[in-house]
DNA sequence: TCATTTGTGACTAAACATTTC
DNA sequence: AGAAATGTTTAGTCACAAATG
């Protein structure tokens, strides 16, 4: 063995032969995660080929597939066929996106929320709906799925957005996240494969990472995801769902074409796979102008299971959304949502019933697409309108920047400078993307004066700071 | 290859081998799973040691291995090493355990609710809630795991089951279930192994295989868990946690003895193991007289994720159960609850809370405790009370019958005589048991008269049947 | 275009652990 | 007590697929 290869050509990563203890593969993926988490191996750094490494330790090379595969699967690296395997730019464990209540002197722009202005109108239909005859039934075991009359007020609530349903598949959950965690749990084995678009929705990549699902990132474009790309990565290999926002896509805002969607569909029937479609963001397109095509529910609804939460149009402290599927999806998921829930809250449902039922559901959705188009509206006075792409009523926007090497060390300087946000590199599915970018939550801020405040303050540190 | 002696000692399962393709492992998984499926394989069979069937398919042993090892992670299989593989007597899918209201004509002693008397209580304190200053904020984003007041409710509430906790580690979940599937989550990896006693909480082990953990059935006697069993269960392979219920393990209502707590705490605590107690039944035990010992909590604080959901002794309909962790845990479990939930219901909390705080939760409480002593005198009345082992209170019993052969011709006799009820193979963990049972759950009856008809009516069927 | 580099997946080989008799 | 039967785990061989230059 050339020996003095090595030392002339040295590896970027070198484990100490010695310390190693069998089983190997366990030891070697312990001791990577190890060099990983110390920081001695920083995100993005290529590791040394299966092969070599291999021949370095004199051990065969599956045996450092096998580690390198823990240290994957763990989120640490990531490994393309032909290309070599790095190290993660993503950390686990760095990037939960929870919402947590921000000190009076930083402005947050990180959560998508809900503008929360209308929430008093949701404690008079909370009140309404305990003076019901039925209320004490919303206290007991039973209907873990949602009581007959809820389902019945989901159905119709979904018609505005184009989706015609019926009791026997349609099922309430506690939250639209709760209803992803459902079709994983119920749909997806670990191991299977699921397609994403390049950036995408974080606490999915999370949820999915962590029951073992393989993401398989798929380029997009400014009008979704790019159908041909798709088609290819399932050539490649076997991948059995896909999540998809078509509405809005969040991070992106990118709203996916009806041709697009068409193109898409044909390519998911094509390979037979399971459509989890989230649709959070549909009712900012009910402003009666624009017409921004129809959800992939309407097109393939026989492998789609469709998901609308409550939280972006309603009120986002009741755990409620809707979800529809097929009927060879219904044992499946309701069984899953057994195990995740033993039940949903009928008491949540109920309140959310009562402002469908009673309308007052409508007239907060039109007051928070309002907010929404004047959060917009300040965006566009501050940020150029002409570089913003997506949809126009979007919650969020995606603000090009230039690269940095290190997005902590970003997110932090801003923090310090009083404004929460989030990098785009929360929401990279795959490998590190050339472009990088912000998402700006328009609806975290306490008021629409503190929006402008926090963009405008955005705007000049982005400039001083020369990105 | 001898191979008539394969016709002379016929294999019990003979796929054919001219239908493999390649991938072998998973065409014969599929093959496996279909004649399973279609009843050509009935539970409990042997089927032919993995080195007799590859060298009957003419293939690596090993390739059998992971055919096998995939049906049984589907559940359809089980391995014990020395002994052999055989089909699951408890088929996935069948067993989902959750409540559907029954028709009139059908008593119900199948799920475990609680009593459902109480609960106009329950909307009074919805809507006492709701008139509350901070009613609007219960509608909102934040407080993810809790509101701050209503974690201090908690933490009162847990007072007297003997937990003594602070804000930092103790956070609500949206119910038991889900905060057992938030542990399992945050603190485990597909392939760990988990203990649990070998009758065990069906919703658990159905949720824990479905994320892979491979499950490890310890005997039991009428004092809990055997600590022996459980060590040379630790000595044989690394088992990272540990599922119990000491407090009254469902399904069997057995109380783990004071002295059988330490010595599993020190079993426990030797092997560096996680506990998950489910302490859903602690109230039962508040009747001042007798003394069944501290949760497991009390004993390891630093290795105990304990879990107690107010679904028994408050309301079952709201979503609302208390998780109490050491430091250590607390990321993991607060990321694995953003992953499953985004955030647990305020609502429903704040119901709870105004509950515990005015003093109706108690009341309720001692209502419960007094009709599951009201259950329990019945149950004496028509089944010889000696023969009867675990909690005095407890709200089901175990019955023991005598053999069946087929679990769900049973459970189906009984509904066409009127009665719904479980049979105790739906509780295995492992391999079959010699002794059967039936679960008798006290509290889904629609009301005690109704719950003598049924339990009367359950005696004569079993003595007809000869059971 | 084609050879090289690099990762993937399926199957094989061998050592090991447990149960049974 | 020890041999045989049987499942488990780890490591290795080999054919193949994708990316690169």
């Amino acid at each position: 063995m050339p020996v003095n290869s090595f030392v002339d050509y040295p590896m970027s990563w070198k484990p100490e032969k010695d310390l190693l203890r069998r089983p190997i593969y366990q030891s070697l993926a312990a001791k990577l995660e190890e060099d990983i988490m110390n920081g001695f191996l920083s995100p993005d750094t290529q590791l040394p080929p299966q092969r070599e490494l291999a021949d370095y330790l004199d051990i065969n090379f599956t045996t450092v597939t096998k580690a390198y595969k823990i240290a994957e699967q763990r989120g640490l690296v990531y490994a393309v066929t032909g290309r070599g395997t790095f190290v993660s730019p993503t950390l686990k464990g760095v990037d939960a996106v929870s919402a947590k209540e921000v000190p009076r002197n930083i402005i947050d722009l990180a959560p998508v929320s809900s503008f929360e202005h209308t929430n008093s109108r949701i404690v008079e239909c909370a009140k309404k709906t305990l003076d019901k005859r039925y209320a004490e039934q919303l206290m007991n075991y039973y209907n873990p799925y949602g009581m007959p009359h809820q389902i019945q007020a989901g159905i119709y609530w979904l018609k505005q957005f184009g989706i015609d349903t019926d009791p026997a598949h349609t099922i309430i959950s506690s939250g639209a996240q709760n209803g992803i965690a459902i079709s994983l749990f119920g749909l997806f084995e670990p191991g299977d494969r699921i397609a994403v678009e390049s950036f995408s929705y974080s606490n999915f990549l999370e949820l999915a990472k962590r029951y073992g699902i393989r993401l398989v990132s798929i380029e997009c474009d400014h009008m979704g995801m790019l159908p041909g790309e798709l088609d290819a990565a399932c050539k490649k290999s076997r991948i059995k769902g896909i999540f998809l926002m078509p509405s809005c896509s969040n991070p992106t805002s990118v709203v996916t074409t009806p041709r697009r969607r068409s193109a898409l569909a044909a390519v998911i029937e094509h390979h037979n796979m399971i459509v989890i479609e989230d649709d959070a963001y549909a009712f900012i397109s009910l402003d009666g102008d624009t017409r921004f095509g129809n959800p992939l529910q309407t097109l393939i609804p026989e492998r789609t299971v469709y998901i609308a939460s409550v939280s972006k149009p309603i009120c986002s402290g009741l755990r409620t959304a809707y979800m529809v599927f097929p009927d060879r999806f219904k044992t499946k998921i309701e069984s899953a949502s057994t195990d995740l829930n033993i039940k949903t809250s009928s008491l949540d449902a109920d309140v959310v019933t009562e402002a469908i039922l009673s309308g007052a559901a409508y007239d907060i959705m039109k007051v928070k697409l309002k907010l929404a188009k004047q959060a917009n509206a300040i965006y566009s006075d501050i940020f150029d309108p002409l570089a913003c792409i997506g949809h126009p009523n979007s919650l969020f926007r995606w603000l090009p920047i230039k690269p940095v090497k290190d997005f902590h060390e970003l997110e932090h300087q801003m923090l310090e400078r009083g404004l929460k946000i989030f990098h785009s590199a929360r929401f990279l599915a795959g490998p590190s993307q050339p472009e990088q970018y912000l998402r700006v939550s328009l609806t975290a801020a306490r008021d629409l004066k503190e929006l402008r405040r926090g963009l405008t303050l955005l705007r000049d540190t982005l400039k001083e700071l020369g990105l």
